[in-house]
DNA sequence: CAAACAGTAAGACAGGCTGTCTGACAAGGC
DNA sequence: GCCTTGTCAGACAGCCTGTCTTACTGTTTG
């Protein structure tokens, strides 16, 4: 009840491959990104980058700074958020909200790896003392 | 290796509304289920309904039982092991499939509550012992 | 000033998907 | 024969996506 991390942008394939090279690789101009997800790409590619980035800033999921000519742009929302709540949106979507029997699922199938319940049993227990920041 | 959930049938809102409708009330015709979803709803709403079961059985998420006159629909895939799918869709997309970042974020910000860190300890608990069955 | 260049802004566009609806056909009761 | 109930097949508008084109702005160079 306390978080409320907003609705959850609802980010297509495209645009997830722009905010994946944000993340990838830091702020950058529309050049950059269009250079790395495009190579050898021409203007419409150029545009296409342009429109993509226009309609995540739409989604609040990238920040634009208009101080220098060429705009340079910031994911303004971190992985971690954003798969937290898109992770989110589906269990609102299915389960209505109650994550338990998404997480009963993921353990009893083995969806896990070792790995993975050895860092979720620390994170745990992290919980559980009072010492987290 | 083991576990396979095969691709990730994507369901559209109004086929999910049918498909809880056949989670929560069991194998049905298609006016049972029209009456349910569409309550006052003339022929055009049993014909979407129809549509809408044609799709999900493509997609293999129902079965239909053509032995009767009416054929009765029944879910072919079960609510937890369709969750699991979608955020396994989720997670393959954003975090290229590792689950730890997710769970990481899910328990960092608290999105969990009390009860829901309590049973997932238990089944965390369950998994170690070998009585699973 | 004019020309060339690099960038932004705005909108057009086809294709696909969704949800809905219409019409034709088949089986059974009176 | 007619009516009801059901299935089947397809049409349809509206929206979303990804792409592309065009027009505008500002900077540099002569």
């Amino acid at each position: 009840m306390s978080k409320r991390p907003p609705p959850t942008p609802s980010v297509t394939d495209a645009e997830l491959r722009v905010l994946q090279a944000l993340w990838d690789h830091g702020p950058s101009t529309i050049r950059r990104l269009a250079d790395r997800l495009y190579p050898g790409g021409g203007q419409s590619h150029y545009a296409t980058v342009q429109k993509l980035l226009d309609r995540l800033e739409e989604e609040a999921c990238v920040a634009r700074d208009r101080s220098a000519q060429s705009h340079v742009f910031t994911a303004s929302i971190s992985r971690d958020v954003f798969v937290g709540g898109q992770i989110r949106a589906v269990v609102e979507r299915v389960c209505g909200g109650t994550l338990t029997p998404l997480l009963t699922h993921l353990v009893k199938t083995e969806s896990l790896s070792d790995t993975d319940r050895k860092e979720l049993r620390r994170l745990l227990d992290a919980r559980r003392r009072p010492g987290g920041g």
